[in-house]
DNA sequence: GAATGTGAACACATTCACAGCT
DNA sequence: AGCTGTGAATGTGTTCACATTC
């Protein structure tokens, strides 16, 4: 496994093969080639050998690559191949709801461990089996759980403060939910879903559609 | 406005621009220069006027970019700017729940005009003020409301399915939640918003620190 | 013969660095 | 003097096209 430098993209779609590789269990076939991945995942067989090739060599020649054991390496590139990711969900709004029951989580390894909001109403009370705790404990909590990622599901004006919290609190990892650009001193990572850049980038080509 | 080509990533950037100049209300002065901009977006100076220059020459020599000015440029550019854009949800469920509550949507002029759900427990009830519709009348009432935009929230298996009706409604724009990549004729707008991706890609720069 | 893996070419995106302006 | 706007240089990511392999 050389360490040449890797694409930011080419992660996300490892994700996307292994997530089309899977749905092929009841596929007998042993090899699949990255045409075929390719017709599936509608990314070119080109992209698909080369962001395979950044990791080794998984194919054999003439045949493809080896479903299931591409499958396996790919779980393992990723980092969810029998390794639990303990999570705190700081905030229990709508979306700290929704996400809880989210499937994906668990059957990717990712494992909810902690709530925290600051909402006396909420602190206390249980949530899918999983106990609220209060927000000014996030670090001793964090600490003693060993939490790998926080996701953050508070509202914006809160969260560059819970942020930096988290961060203190030795996480390695945020995937910040808030619609807020979080600034952080170096060595954690941060991922954003931001609903309304989403929003206004389809406005912004809807309107093009229209004016042209 | 010329018609060179824009990059993908500068319109996202764009929405960051906006947001922060937006956030800047108390501000008392008029302009504002790509230096103070970036420190507050963490984005280079260069990009940002880069980034700006795509659209037009919204600077001043020496003084920078009026603030109130360069907001309502941007509110144009993103399509955003005194225009409603109706929406349908599409799925019921915790996420399309906790969607129907996040306040970015009205503020943008985004506007939630149907729900739709399979689900014969829940057709005939409402969500916030919005009736929930048979998803089987997708089209027609798709086009008697002239829909400009749909938010897939529903299982992954029923997406592709979903996602196809869409496009016959004559739908222009998809923002999908579903772990699915979608395969559509061209010819309309599709933006994924991908939880498992988000995750796994964390899992994977996770792992790297633990083993170097 | 039919696939992979990969150098080389190309396309896209960012940053540098400075002319031009007030 | 201090800003923008932008050619040119650089950096990053994707695709082409083919040598290689069984």
């Amino acid at each position: 496994m050389p360490q040449k430098l890797i694409p930011q993209t080419t992660v996300y779609r490892l994700s996307l093969y292994l997530r089309e590789l899977e749905r092929l269990e009841k596929e007998k076939r042993y090899y699949i080639s990255s045409r075929e991945l390719g017709k599936l995942t509608l990314i070119s067989e080109a992209q698909i050998r080369r962001d395979l090739s950044y990791f080794g060599k998984f194919g054999e020649t003439r045949l493809g690559y080896p479903r299931k054991v591409l499958i396996k390496n790919l779980r393992q590139i990723l980092g969810i191949d029998n390794r639990v990711w303990k999570i705190a969900l700081i905030g229990a709004g709508n979306l700290g709801k929704a996400l809880l029951s989210y499937r994906g989580f668990r059957e990717r390894g990712f494992f909810i461990k902690v709530i925290f909001d600051a909402d006396p109403e909420k602190i206390g009370k249980n949530l899918k089996g999983i106990r609220i705790e209060n927000i000014e404990n996030l670090i001793p909590i964090s600490r003693k759980e060993k939490l790998d990622m926080a996701i953050i599901a508070v509202p914006a004006e809160e969260a560059q403060k819970v942020a930096l919290e988290v961060k203190k609190a030795g996480i390695k990892a945020i995937l910040n939910f808030a619609p807020r650009r979080l600034n952080l001193p170096a060595g954690i990572i941060v991922k954003n879903v931001d609903l309304s850049m989403e929003l206004e980038n389809i406005s912004f080509h809807l309107k093009r559609l229209k004016c042209i």
